[in-house]
DNA sequence: GCTTGATCTCAAGTTACCTTGAGGTTGCAC
DNA sequence: GTGCAACCTCAAGGTAACTTGAGATCAAGC
């Protein structure tokens, strides 16, 4: 492996956008495994760029750090990812996104319901009738949403 | 105003299935400001359940308190909000969703163009391109999302 | 070999959003 | 008028995702 191949920290820092103190933080939850030098500095591979990319994106999509490091754990260990690795692991968060869609979709249709008559309660105007009818026992509508 | 009206926190938090710490928290966070008994206690309109509804629906489509704290405050203070209150904001909500519908079929889109390659850049390869040509002068990309 | 910018570790701070706990008070039913 | 569940305040703790700061070390050009 050719040495100009590793990035110090501050380099994939400028690429990616993000902050030094964020790549190291991303290492210490395990998201990231950067070479060390003999003098214990970190030296990242090319391929980590699109790992941090992967990451950005995934936060995006309102993954959190610990969902997200799972997706990466499926990643090959020892071996730069290949296209395909990639290309399995974008077709899944495509289907993510899917999913995302689908439910705000779902949202935007009950609320459509709802705004004939103000209710905001996203379940046909239940919650609000109920109340109206003074319905003080019972365990009620625990939950607002689904 | 019939007292039979006025719900403790208890009752409230059993409606929306809120904790009782957290309704105080937005009482703090100035999102509810219930009346008081003498004894000090809290006591809560029957519309309170609906605004605890629309901050639960607001989280849910990512605002944050103080951005929600922001729309409540548009409702009529000191009468309970109408119907074509809660409609006006209802509307509001809706092109929220619209708005995060269009991103992520966006971010989708092109995610779908990457697939091909792997890349993950979510910029048609530009940066895996670059980077396999070595190209370690210049800003560079700075930012892998828009 | 020396300087200087980049890097290191580790602890503590930050913001958002709450929960938990201690210690005390209220209010309703009997 | 008393008991007890439900309520109160205030301070501190918890988690996620980082940033900031102190104090020390590394690496690369001159």
């Amino acid at each position: 492996m050719d040495k100009n191949d590793l990035l110090p920290i501050g380099e994939l820092a400028r690429r990616t956008g993000l902050a030094i103190s964020a790549i190291r933080f991303y290492e210490d939850k395990r998201l990231i495994a950067p070479y060390r030098t003999m003098g214990n500095q970190r030296r990242f591979l090319r391929s980590d760029i699109r790992r941090l990319s992967f990451i950005l994106i995934a936060q995006r999509l309102g993954l959190g750090l610990a969902e997200i490091e799972e997706q990466l754990s499926t990643l090959p260990q020892g071996r730069t990812p290949t296209q395909s690795d990639w290309q399995r692991i974008s077709r899944q968060m495509r289907s993510q996104i899917d999913q995302k869609i689908a439910l705000l979709s779902l949202t935007r249709r009950k609320l459509d319901e709802c705004i004939g008559c103000g209710c905001l309660s996203l379940h046909k105007c239940q919650l609000y009738n109920r109340d109206d009818r003074a319905g003080t026992k019972g365990t009620g509508p625990r939950f607002v949403l689904d």
